[in-house]
DNA sequence: TGACAAATAGTCAGGACTGATTATAATAAT
DNA sequence: ATTATTATAATCAGTCCTGACTATTTGTCA
């Protein structure tokens, strides 16, 4: 994925040094990744080694030595490759919160429904900012990429709506668990 | 994780070597994790020499030296703090697909297209698996641990189903594009 | 019964990733 | 004018992960 990003911006927004595709990862895709400074540097360097980037070290004068660099015809190729690459990945999510649940006898009895009900409200948070953001974005952006844009927010936006209504059939779920545990303690005790 | 995963199924069936664990893994955990081999021996060893598990070596004459590991009191600690951490994290999918829409300018026109229609196939297919596999699990697991079964399963056919029903949306937001862009086209030709 | 495949059990070298750290320049605060 | 803070720019050591490999035992079926 992140040669995939690397290349594009640099072919999308030229020549630029890894501070530099760092901010713009971070402006331009930080919705849907979050790439460390470190691991930008490592995939600039290997790059390089592999003749898909050209380095040029600024010249001494600018201190702290900046190497920018540059897609080369094979890096465009490359990239071309990653994509038609991309094409072929089918979606196959991991839930992490899954862990919670098989494993819930280890849990305090009321830790799960805190979890549920913590995970509602900042769902419905994120759910605001996306949609705020996608129009924010739709605002300034050309009217041919609109659909683009579109899509990949409505991606993000529809899963969040989907976790949530997730974590709220979830809390009803328990609800009723603990209901009829109850009726069956009560019918035991009469 | 991997390390929750593995002190949780020790705690639950008792002392195992690697590759039982790996293949408990597989039979109860499939769903929400892939797990490679070597990465387990690598957790087992660390959390051996973190004295979060005892290992036994089995005695000579079974020949391929099995390595039997136990979760110990410190082990039995760390799963506990590993759950609470659990307890912290949120939902923050990332979607490699996104990088398609995202640089479609470097696609081939039908290429998008044929993806999103591929995802639908296989999205549809999927969704069946799951409840397929749902039902058969619902059939063996005791009373009480039905509603946890259902909150997993239900949290893997919600995304699908979200997903499956933003690859139709963006089929159709592709298929408005072009219609726009035919008009258009048209009335300049006019 | 011999031979071929599959399951069992594990190792190792190498690649990917990132927290912690270094160092300088620019800006703000007092 | 000096200090503190933030932004810029990069490196390094160490952790995590896994493809490829080794080796044995257990079917399996001709």
């Amino acid at each position: 994925m992140i040669p995939l990003y690397i290349l594009g911006l640099l072919l999308r927004f030229g020549p630029q040094h890894g501070y530099q595709v760092k901010k713009t990862i971070a402006e331009q895709l930080s919705d849907f990744t979050q790439i460390k400074l470190p691991t930008i540097y490592y995939h600039l360097e290997k790059m390089e080694s592999e003749g898909l980037l050209e380095a040029a070290r600024e010249k001494p004068g600018a201190r702290p030595e900046k190497t920018v660099y540059t897609i080369t015809e094979a890096g465009k190729k490359a990239f071309g490759t990653l994509l038609d690459e991309l094409l072929q990945t089918e979606y196959r999510p991991a839930f992490p919160a899954d862990g919670l649940f098989y494993f819930a006898e280890h849990l305090q009895e009321e830790a799960l429904n805190e979890y549920l009900k913590r995970t509602v409200v900042r769902l419905t948070r994120a759910v605001e900012t996306i949609q705020k953001h996608k129009n924010e974005t739709l605002a300034y952006v050309s009217e041919d990429s609109k659909t683009m844009v579109e899509i990949i927010f409505s991606h993000h936006e529809t899963h969040y709506l989907a976790e949530l209504n997730w974590a709220r059939e979830s809390l009803d779920r328990m609800e009723r668990k603990k209901e009829r545990e109850t009726e069956y303690a009560e019918t035991k005790g009469h």
